[in-house]
DNA sequence: CTTGACCTTCCCCTGACCGGAACCCTCATA
DNA sequence: TATGAGGGTTCCGGTCAGGGGAAGGTCAAG
């Protein structure tokens, strides 16, 4: 298969593939004219990829991620704890996030949003006792 | 003030102050001496800009805000119509990281986390059907 | 006079890619 | 046989919002 037919299926631009091959997390074999020739198990990792992408696992986690996952005689205690800690990384941006749309929606609430200058928003913003 | 000045009494560090400058951001004057002389109104602005960076805006946010809080004419509907586009962008971000915490949360319950190496978090990022 | 705490500019680094230039390969068509 | 489209390749630079650290100037205290 060319980066072309692994992109379409594994969804990843090609561009992406070729980051992953340069930081050494595929390693595709090349074909006579140079071409990136990938084999199956290639398009099974960018898959894996992609999914472990999609659920904000980190570059470096999905090193981790793939290392295990090649391991046979891995213990899932170390998946779980890798999964446990990201997902405590997610849950603290989730409560920050909430605290900044919980400011900004009293704020917005409070603007009159019509022609008029005065703006409670940029009041706030400005430290207004 | 100098630059350590404003960086205590603002929160921001001094590498961010000098960024903020070098982006036209803010303006400070310069002593005899070449460092950056810092009047109230730069305080002002660094304090503003902490707040808004602080709630997520982006500097070209900040930019924006920043032109409509020195425009004595301003119409509040400019600073609200920022802010809810803002706002609707957190909610996006919230929802996406909820719904990777409950995929996230439901593999991690799933996954035994002892000395065996099987390992549902692994079998569903492999994509088993 | 020296020490140490400031300040200055300068350049490279981050994460996870994206855009584009310049160039090569292959195949179908006129 | 030329040529054009549509693949592929490398390489360089940019993103966002600064951070780290070097090399060197300045200032107040001891």
């Amino acid at each position: 298969m060319n980066i072309g037919d692994v992109s379409s299926r594994s969804g990843l631009p090609a561009k992406t593939i070729r980051y992953y091959e340069d930081i050494g997390l595929i390693k595709p074999h090349r074909s006579a004219n140079g071409y990136r020739c990938f084999a199956k198990t290639d398009l099974h990792k960018l898959a894996f990829l992609g999914r472990a992408r999609a659920l904000g696992f980190t570059i470096e986690d999905c090193r981790t991620l793939m290392a295990l996952y090649e391991d046979e005689s891995r213990a899932s205690a170390d998946v779980k704890q890798l999964a446990l800690e990201h997902l405590s990384k997610i849950e603290e941006k989730i409560a920050d996030l909430q605290a900044m749309r919980d400011t900004l929606g009293e704020l917005v609430k409070g603007c009159a949003g019509d022609n008029r200058p005065d703006c409670p928003i940029l009041k706030d913003l400005s430290g207004e006792e």
